[in-house]
DNA sequence: AATGAATGAGACTTCATTCAT
DNA sequence: GATGAATGAAGTCTCATTCAT
């Protein structure tokens, strides 16, 4: 998995590629990418890829041994560029509350900004859900949560401590609850939401800030 | 096409099987959503639920045109079972809070008891959303939420009124909000689920009453 | 094939139905006769004439043994429609040429007036020269020409002597080519014409009458 | 599709198979076209141009993507063919009748030399004649006629000047109904004359000579 | 490092037809 | 006389993947 990582540093001038295969792979990826933005993952063969790559079918599997091989990478791209940017947020409030708040608006500048992407995990999700190795899953969601589960936990008590947090909340449990509650709006916005906005105009931005401010509501104390 | 429209009487209570076809057809359905449970929508044959039917693959295809109709026939069901047994939670209760947490506890009651078929619906969510016609899609919500969308609405307005809800809330937005995000997180939840409640134990149950516990918070008035 | 052949009176009005078996059958005739015309005769399927007529498919097999049957018996009526109209039209004519003429001037009216019927018969020509008996062609195309081959033999005789035709035409060959001939520009221009025709506009109807008005010169005595 | 063009360089002389492909490309259409003229074009299947191949299934979809690509590459090399040859035939002929008649000629030996490839098109004929785009059937044709439609119309002309045509004759129409109505009788003969050939002896033909013969007393100015 | 070529393994459908009632 | 139901038998096509060069 380390080698489906290729840096996606902040500048966009990244390192001069290193080898003429770094570069290829990438090719790749960014083929793939559009590609399964625009069809869906179940949707795009890896003859498709191969052609928007500008490559030959057989060079494809000089890098990468499937198509489910690419969708980790691009998941793992996704995901560490979600983390970096996640933690920033976080780290620039103050209080737990504002802290959680500040990781929610992120998403929501997420599918306003990226529901392609967005719409791309949702897929992944629910398809690779069945053909996970739960390690891998893990390895991956671990990094977007700065600090591991534990932090989720500590930022909690750190909530109820400071006052900004509703005190009846479980540590161990709630904000892996949030978490997941909102990571699921928010895809399944990103899923159903292109086939709806015709008739509800912007509302899928709206129904995901809405949701925030109910739970943020929930979590705040009284 | 006519045969992928499920009966869908007005009376709740089916007749037993009227006839051979009707009989054949929940046959093949039955089949089907056993396989689909099991392995995946994507990872189930049409001839594979052809033979768990214990039917010639000709014969199938006299009942349905498509594995997708198939699919589409047993959501339908899902739809039609989970808005009645919505709607009779809902009945039951009092307040306007009193109702929206009855139709929380049934999600959670499904995903305790039918996580396979909570599952499926994940798995339908996201992998069709880009083949759905969003006709067919809205005309199966439809039914999920009785009296359509208008009802959540005067839910909420409701709720205010009686002093159950927090008055801040939007009641165009609020109920919507909260059902999508509801649904997304016990799909999430039952998709990614089954790979990790071997580590977590009952997590699962547990992270989603979390989930409904804080955003009751969220809604009640204080 | 005896059996295939309903009475197509000159009347409109035909006799009154026999028996409720011989109404059947034209029905299917007649929808069967309508979408090979529409969509050719490979283009329909047992299943859509069984639809078109409003019947179960195994009514049908009650009627016919095929598909091919139907052709067959729509072909019949064809013939023996046409066979009927020619010779009328030629017996009104004085001299052997004006026989000829009159009968070419037949099959220019049915290219004009019923372009569909001609196309059939071409694709039937074409598509069933492989698996006819030959004695099955020859019976009906018997049909078309009254009197049988010999006919048109004494007619170029006819012609030569009362001289209206050619001397050097050969009276065992002549005719036969010329009917041959004819009939291939007519079918073939019914096939393909409808597809040029938009670019080339009443031309069909034209090249074809040209076709006659050489053939007729190079058979006229100078 | 790019597949489905077969190589129509400038010289007729085509370099000795370049390449691998282009090899097995040509192996294909070989066994296709062995197939076609014996079983007629419905009556071979894809399957069954494979084996004669020699090739597997998948390999057959890597050089052409339908049978119906395996047969309009065919007609495509026919057309070329066979407009090469006619071109060749007319210019050795000095008036314009002579060109024509040496045309006609030309036509009278592909049926006496290769029945079979007439009979293959007459059914490509009336077959395709509804799934054609009028487009790729009018460019096909254009390379029969060389310089085009107009041509014809110039060889009328001309030979109404040089006194070797009727002067009634219309030069915009007469040399497309004859070629319409030669090449109408050729297939037609060809098509059900291999049936009855047993009983008319060589009259197959002799009757298309005898029509060739009435078409030129037809044109010849007196 | 790249690729041309081939292919195994299936999946999805269609359709004509039969037969018991 | 009509038909509901079932099905045998093909046929078409896709796709991921390998391998020799």
């Amino acid at each position: 998995m380390s080698n489906s990582t290729t840096q996606v540093g902040e500048s966009s001038e990244r390192k001069p590629y290193r080898s003429h295969r770094e570069r290829q792979r990438r090719r790749i990826l960014d083929a793939a990418g559009r590609l399964f933005e625009e069809h869906g993952i179940e949707g795009v063969t890896a003859a498709e890829i191969v052609n928007a790559a500008g490559i030959r079918a057989s060079t494809f599997y000089e890098y990468f041994s499937n198509k489910d091989d690419v969708v980790w990478a691009i998941v793992a791209d996704v995901f560490e560029e979600g983390a970096e940017r996640g933690k920033r947020a976080m780290d620039a409030a103050g209080t737990a509350l504002a802290k959680i708040s500040a990781l929610l608006e992120f998403m929501a500048d997420d599918l306003t900004h990226r529901p392609a992407k967005v719409r791309f995990m949702a897929e992944f999700d629910a398809m690779y859900a069945r053909q996970w190795s739960p390690e891998r899953l893990l390895s991956l969601e671990a990094q977007v949560s700065p600090g591991g589960f534990g932090y989720f936990s500590s930022l909690i008590r750190e909530g109820i401590e400071d006052g900004s947090l509703r005190p009846e909340l479980d540590p161990d449990l709630t904000m892996h609850a949030v978490i997941n509650a909102v990571i699921g709006a928010q895809r399944r916005l990103a899923s159903l939401g292109s086939r709806v906005e015709l008739e509800y105009g912007h509302r899928i931005d709206r129904l995901f800030r809405e949701t925030i401010r109910v739970i943020l509501f929930g979590l705040r104390a009284t």
